[in-house]
DNA sequence: TGCTCTGCTGTAAACGTTTCCGGGAGTCTG
DNA sequence: CAGACTCCCGGAAACGTTTACAGCAGAGCA
């Protein structure tokens, strides 16, 4: 009984004690062994031979607590429905898999709560390091970051004097992209569909709005100016309250979500795009192609932040005394078939029939 | 020296014991006030000031190695950019939340030997059970399911023998409903896109298209069915290569991203949807309500079934002898504009103008 | 043959936590 | 006032692993 309770696992699990008895060696051979570190070959041979016939799997948490690491690196974002998300983490996870790593994604649903208490949970060594990218941004939100047990890097916007590894990109600049496009189109009641103001992006984004259209001095009608959130329902919604009451000759939209939210509500309400409305979104998610007409969109290099995001975080893993740094990544303008009149959109050679070269979504 | 090393972490941070010695109590009353199981007023002030002096976060993994279980739930999907385990990733996330557990994310990218490193990775102990959907399933993987070290429930099509907790559909009928539904409109010559027939809900759609076909009486024509893979690009191009070389009346898609790609293979092809062509997608994901025609799609219950995955997992979690259990969802058809002549897509009511009460999907 | 050096091996300590158990102080009851 | 009972506390043993250290056998060399 004694001897059992010694040389298994609580759930009657083979432990490495078990090996080693079956063995007949100590449990540091055993060990050795099982890592693959020394041992004479007969050793190895036995060490092998048992482990094989008790069907020995080692626990990764023992093995975590002695050795310091998890070889775990968490991402946390706040809607795993939006594709800019999946985007960002297909780049993390490339980096992270070279590293030998795994990723795990949690999802906070923007519940800010939730989010600061994954990382007072999750933090707290269960993962070697990890990313958040929050849309919200709290003081206690940012204590909770700066004071983490384990390496944080944030994707977006912080205060600039937080002591926290953040890669950026510059969304009021991107809006501003948008805007200048459309105007050169000579587009002049321009819209906006924004996500909400209390968030950092929705923030900013709006400065970015705002500043563009002075900039060309545009006068701003509010009535042009709608707000749900970052999601499609909402988008399409805002949208159609947006149409009930002015008629824009363009709409910029504050995602990708939103914006095909925004397509939708103008072909319900039967407007050509973009001919009658030139139709902007962003972060140009692969969803920005999957559009009919394809949707113009302004980049947040997503993919990129991701990925030098994921570096940061491996290098402050290895080297905790670093610095905090901030990278950040310029936005840039896919245009489409959504803003220009002479749709960029090729339809792919299918018929003999001589293939239009205006879309027919509205035909 | 000697007492340092016995009071705080390798790399500097406090321990039990650094709260322990502050508050001038044992490492056991710490532990018991920290964990809020009994302690004097007294002492329960001590500890408590002294854990928030210097910080105290507890080692979630030592914590782990003691009671055997971390409170960590894992969800092993193939494509996270797929939104039908976007819906089924929101159900267990509510069911596992609700028992005060975590929910994490791993995309295996549908590469098989990830898949199985993933289980003899992470379930050794890094969690407390996983949920896995594989597409495909060798003699290896299904080796690696049966002896997991943590409970695992498979959400998809298995052996009838195997011994693992099981919630499945039927796409089988679930394709025989959209066939039905199609051939009732009158149409004939129905395609099909599907993924590729060496996984398993590939070849279960495959099957179940012919045998609907069959069943109505109507001879296959192989030039009606093509091969993507499950995603958006793949379907396009299928259904381009499709529309090449046959003239359909209808297309089943075996997903909705395959689905909206044949979509706009269709639209820049120059075919009308759904009077020239009409459109069945399957999975009945969010995706499928965001398109212009808005899809009809096989529901296949993927939050139901994410759901009683969840709940399945979490009931042998609590007790580990249960038999394997089989549950099944049934599917079925949600009927959109795509492939009604008279859609059922109502436009939403946007300017005074008088809401035409037939959509103007097609006008 | 005697010495050093090399290569394995086993013992035991650590990682940071929870928890069993025995002891001591205080309170209530008879 | 003695005894039983309650409550709180601290020591120590777990959880399953890795690894520092020391011992030991054998090989090579003088």
């Amino acid at each position: 009984m004694g001897r059992k309770r010694l040389q298994e696992s609580a759930d009657g699990r083979p432990t490495v004690h078990t090996v080693a008895a079956r063995a007949g060696v100590s449990i540091a051979s055993a060990s050795r062994v099982l890592n693959g570190v020394g041992g004479s070959p007969e050793t190895i041979r036995k060490v092998r031979e048992a482990a094989a016939e008790v069907g020995y799997v080692p626990n990764a948490i023992a093995r975590s607590l002695q050795s310091q690491r998890t070889g775990l690196v968490a991402l946390a974002v706040e809607d795993i429905g939006n594709p800019v998300y999946v985007e960002m983490m297909r780049a993390i996870e490339s980096v992270v898999a070279a590293s030998g790593r795994q990723l795990l994604v949690h999802a906070t649903g923007g519940r800010i709560d939730n989010e600061t208490a994954l990382l007072r949970r999750l933090a707290h060594r269960y993962v070697d390091g990890m990313i958040v990218s929050p849309i919200r941004v709290t003081d206690d939100h940012l204590a909770a970051l700066v004071d983490s047990p384990v390496p944080v890097v944030v994707v977006g916007q912080l205060p600039a004097d937080a002591p926290v590894d953040n890669v950026r990109t510059d969304s009021r600049t991107g809006v501003g992209l948008a805007v200048d496009h459309l105007v050169a189109a000579g587009r002049r009641r321009i819209g906006f569909v924004n996500g909400p103001l209390d968030t950092v992006p929705g923030a900013a984004r709006d400065a970015g709005f705002r500043s563009a259209l002075a900039r060309h001095g545009i006068a701003l009608d509010e009535r042009l100016v709608e707000i749900g959130d970052f999601r499609y329902a909402a988008g399409r919604a805002a949208a159609e309250r947006l149409l009930a009451r002015a008629e824009p000759d363009a709409l910029v939209c504050a995602n990708d979500l939103i914006a095909v939210g925004a397509l939708h509500a103008l072909l319900a309400a039967g407007r050509r795009v973009p001919d009658e409305v030139a139709l902007v979104g962003m972060d140009d998610t692969e969803l920005a192609q999957m559009t009919f007409p394809q949707l113009s969109s302004v980049s947040l290099g997503s993919a990129e932040r991701g990925r030098r995001a994921a570096e940061l975080l491996l290098q402050r893993i290895a080297d905790a005394s670093l610095p905090p740094r901030r990278e950040q990544v310029a936005p840039s303008l896919a245009v489409r078939a959504s803003s220009t009149t002479t749709p960029l959109f090729v339809p792919a050679p299918a018929e003999p029939a001589p293939a239009p070269r205006t879309p027919e979504v509205t035909a």
